[in-house]
DNA sequence: GTCTATAGGTGGATAGAC
DNA sequence: GTCTATCCACCTATAGAC
């Protein structure tokens, strides 16, 4: 018999259970708006079995962020497998925050940075990693496109990339407190539409 | 005598100063980020005290944001009264951010969004005021930017006003955490560079 | 791995003296 | 208006049985 789960994936374990809800209840209340307690009552085990698997809250957090990074990673180089044009890369980007929104929900590290003082240092760190990987990613893409033709702008790219990561994060936070996700599609869509050449 | 202090302008009263610690607390740390007892601590009264003023924490948010909005009112006003041109009134704008950002702290309003979820009914209503004020007062500075021809986009006034507001959030949101105001005023500056016409 | 039980602290909020 | 004293709910975290 095989030792992993043969056909039929099975459950997630529980220390990936744990990680899904609590990603999903920082990103919608904040890491300063939940509590193991909230954890414990959606999966229907006690607090102190939460504690067994992440040993503190800061723990919990930076595991948080860690597989956030990762699963962004992951996203973005199947979006690299897909296509080669730059603009199409941008706007599967764009709707990968879409996607998040859709769900009632923030980036999950644009929220933790409105509450950054108040992290602990390793999630501080995390953060920061999170969006040197998005901003050096978006770079690689505007790089191309502008050596293609199909972007133009006056400032370094490096810059673009910061406006564009943060237009986009922003776009999401205000559109989320108007529940409207069309507010955040032409936001991203303009933001996109001033790369373009044709302009 | 007068009934009001004289020639020097008297400390601010007890209230005051409570919303003046209270904002400076929700703008590092966020809503949830703060207690009465770190107001009481920092001002030397008892929490018992801040009670008297403000009764609930949410009539205390619910002052804060009201009280924000009105100086952002009082602040956009003097911009209309100090420059006609469109550029410069924008320029004001973003340096009004930039001050934000320069004490470490993160727009009020964009900080609240985040926490939205946990926030009480009167002050989701309070934010979506604060941000539909300043997408209308936007609006106001593209049209006339447009009409004078120093400004030019494809998308309406709306949508572009919405893009620059997100995009001014989101950069503060994004900098703070690198502690870089220089982050802030180079996304600021592209944001702005974007709709001028002679591009 | 999950439970019960509990520690030790802090949260927002109130009563009543001064 | 500000204080002391207190309430109770909730927080993170741990010990130890199963």
């Amino acid at each position: 018999m095989p030792r992993v789960a043969a056909i039929a994936p099975a459950e997630p374990d529980t220390a990936q259970r744990i990680l899904d809800v609590a990603s999903r209840l920082v990103q919608t209340r904040g890491f300063n708006g939940f509590s193991y307690a909230h954890i414990a009552a959606e999966l229907g085990v006690t607090k102190a079995s939460l504690h067994y698997h992440y040993p503190s809250k800061a723990e919990l957090g930076r595991r948080l962020i860690e597989r956030y990074e990762l699963e962004f990673a992951a996203a973005l180089e199947r979006i690299e497998a897909d296509t080669d044009d730059a603009f199409e890369r941008l706007q599967r980007y764009v709707r990968i925050y879409a996607g998040v929104l859709g769900n009632e929900q923030m980036c999950l590290c644009g929220m933790l940075a409105a509450e950054y003082a108040t992290l602990p240092a390793p999630m501080q760190q995390g953060l920061k990693s999170f969006f040197d990987a998005n901003e050096r990613w978006l770079a690689g893409v505007l790089k191309d496109g502008v050596r293609a033709g199909v972007f133009h702008f006056k400032e370094p790219v490096k810059e673009r990339a910061q406006l564009l990561l943060g237009a986009l994060e922003g776009a999401m936070l205000v559109a989320r407190s108007y529940g409207n996700t069309r507010r955040f599609q032409s936001a991203a869509a303009a933001a996109l539409a001033d790369l373009d050449s044709r302009a």
